[in-house]
DNA sequence: GGGATATGTTACGTTACGTCATGTAGCCAA
DNA sequence: TTGGCTACATGACGTAACGTAACATATCCC
């Protein structure tokens, strides 16, 4: 997960090098104020005039770079993301567990969760953004998910019929589900209950090293 | 469920019988128009001026109803929901059934699939709509699927621990994320699955009357 | 220095929200 | 029948944000 960008925009449609190069401490600067604006006041709130004003920029400076505000909010995010916690280890169940915990960590830590409504409605409106956000910030995560239940099943932790896609969505439905729908808190417990409910359909006599309790 | 309303305005802080009275066909025509734009061009995209001329009325006329665009929405989404399917029946693993499979009907086939993504954005930013929401659409439901739960503990198809909300979140919390967030289409065979998730941590013996395959 | 691009400033066009003022239409009660 | 009250249509308005354009200036590379 290195230097990853949205669409950076070339005016004109060159790509030239030649000319007065961009000073990449406006970009930083931009990211950082929309970071900023976007945890204080979520998604719909952000003003793009209010990014550069924040950012000591321009408007059109803002608009140079990134084509739209929902853009500029996503590349924003990506610089926000946890990052992979260490190596995979342990058995499935613990590897599931810990993932479901950084998720939540992610949803409730980061502006992440104050973003994700406004996004969200976006989205919808938006298929190239969808696209994007789907590719830089859903994507990557779903993979190590689907490695980590992958692993499961070639220790023989997990049956071999298992369905990945269920899994994950079982996993991180709830969570979104909460966020955006019930707006009920979090449960401390979610991510060990959310994982047995797992294990009781998929996991084997194997996987009984399991970490539940009850 | 008759007749739910969201703040019907009366201006000036009265709520006064004399003069003339509004022409409830007003109501309906706009409510009308309002559920036919949705299912059109979704929630961003709604504009209380179109509402206005396609319900043949003039727009103060609709602000004189529902004081924001997001509640005549709620309001409008209600008079769609569909009707509870009659009487509970069989067992708890085929009422859970059931109504997973009604959700995904109602996500799939009533415009609140299109509406959602924009009213989950103004329900993170107006908590007075939100209250509305889940009042008037998720409240009703998770009742409906509570009870089912608890008829199951009663019988002793359920274990007497359930935990009812993982429940309900583990069988509509992906699809809310599949919809909202990953874009994937809902498989046909989610509803079963789903169900068997449950039943494989929560089923007793006796709940092995249930209609999964494997 | 000259060409090319970035940047700030300022202004603009567009859209939609939500409100207000005015005149007219329709109900009720005395 | 008359007066009071409210609904309604029309048209205009204030506000706010999006996204773009014009122009002058700054800064880079050759």
């Amino acid at each position: 997960m290195t230097q990853i960008t949205v669409a950076p925009r070339r005016p004109g449609g060159h790509g030239g090098d030649s000319g007065r190069p961009r000073d990449p401490q406006t970009d930083r600067a931009i990211l950082r104020a929309t970071v900023e604006l976007l945890a204080e006041v979520g998604y719909l709130d952000v003003s793009v005039a209010e990014v550069a004003r924040r950012a000591g920029v321009s408007k059109p400076t803002v608009y140079r770079r990134w084509a739209r505000k929902s853009q500029l909010v996503v590349e924003a995010l990506v610089t926000q993301m946890l990052p992979d916690n260490a190596t995979p280890s342990g058995s499935a169940g613990e590897e599931l567990l810990a993932l479901t915990e950084q998720l939540i960590s992610t949803l409730t830590l980061t502006p992440l969760g104050r973003v994700l409504p406004g996004l969200v409605a976006e989205m919808a409106a938006d298929a190239e953004l969808a696209h994007s956000y789907r590719e830089l910030v859903i994507g990557p995560n779903r993979s190590r998910w689907r490695a980590a239940v992958e692993r499961g099943i070639g220790r023989g932790e997990l049956a071999s019929d298992t369905d990945v896609d269920l899994v994950l969505n079982a996993l991180a439905g709830p969570l979104y589900f909460s966020l955006l729908i019930t707006g009920d808190p979090i449960d401390d417990y979610y991510a060990r209950a959310a994982v047995d409910l797992v294990l009781a359909r998929y996991g084997t006599a194997r996987a009984d090293a399991r970490p539940s309790r009850r």
